[in-house]
DNA sequence: GAAAACTCTATTAAATTAGTAGGGTAATAA
DNA sequence: TTATTACCCTACTAATTTAATAGAGTTTTC
């Protein structure tokens, strides 16, 4: 299951993605127009700005604004930054690689081998996507 | 994340599907052979037979046993009986469909546009994936 | 210099997961 | 028929994660 935290970071930035200039977007309005407990929203923006996907502007008319273009932004680094692991177990991990403690050989494993299907498959479709394709 | 009760119930499937002769096997052998505790793996194999993939014999000598044979029994089934919905979000699931409470309109969501890639991509795997084609 | 807005820390309520404990029931072989 | 084996079921719980909430603090800009 998708976290809130990963579904309210990735429309976040595609609130970003849809403004017409580069000007800072204050965090209360894009928690009012997404539905978002600012709150919540503050401590994600937070963590896509603090992993280069954001830069932030402080005092009046400061706010959020995207670092790089959406067409420059892949899916599948915003996912491993708001969610973490792509794979469903960690020994199909490419980032956050762990053997399992119960498996004695991963290669003969068939949980290991449906699941390394099923990582290859998702990672195709984050790398075909960037944000410009996922806006509206 | 993949739960440990999807991960032992597909050990669990594949071991029964490499047994030769369809003689049920205890709980307490896949138990020991696949690192899964007993009373854990209990109630998994209690909800594969409740939901027909397994059937069970009591007494002396009985166990567990599968009801069809390993390249009839498709992965897009098990994994819907043991983790559940494959979509990570109620809004593009299929068998398991909810709105959303805080999104407007699905059509222009980007979270929804994603994740409707990312089910059909994990839904092609499974789909092309009987137990036959997981045990090594 | 005051307001606006970001930054940070700590706490918490709810939900889920992964078991554990223990007894009860049914079926089989001898 | 009787002892054994193995399934069946309920309830409880510890740990973890998630999704916030609260509140104070700091920085910047007009």
């Amino acid at each position: 299951m998708l976290s809130k935290k990963t579904k309210y970071g990735l429309k976040a930035l595609a609130y970003l993605a849809t403004q017409p200039d580069k000007k800072p977007v204050q965090i209360s309005e894009i928690a009012e127009k997404e539905n978002i407990s600012q709150k919540f929203l503050e401590s994600i923006l937070l963590s896509l700005r603090k992993t280069g996907f954001l830069g932030s502007k402080k005092g009046k008319g400061g706010g959020y604004y995207l670092l790089k273009s959406p067409e420059e932004i892949s899916m599948t680094d915003v996912m491993r930054v708001l969610e973490g692991p792509i794979a469903m177990v960690p020994c199909v991990s490419l980032n956050f690689y762990e053997t399992c403690d119960d498996c004695p050989d991963e290669n003969t494993c068939s949980v290991h081998k449906l699941m390394l299907q099923v990582r290859d498959s998702a990672l195709d479709v984050y790398r075909n996507n960037t944000l410009k394709d996922i806006i509206s």
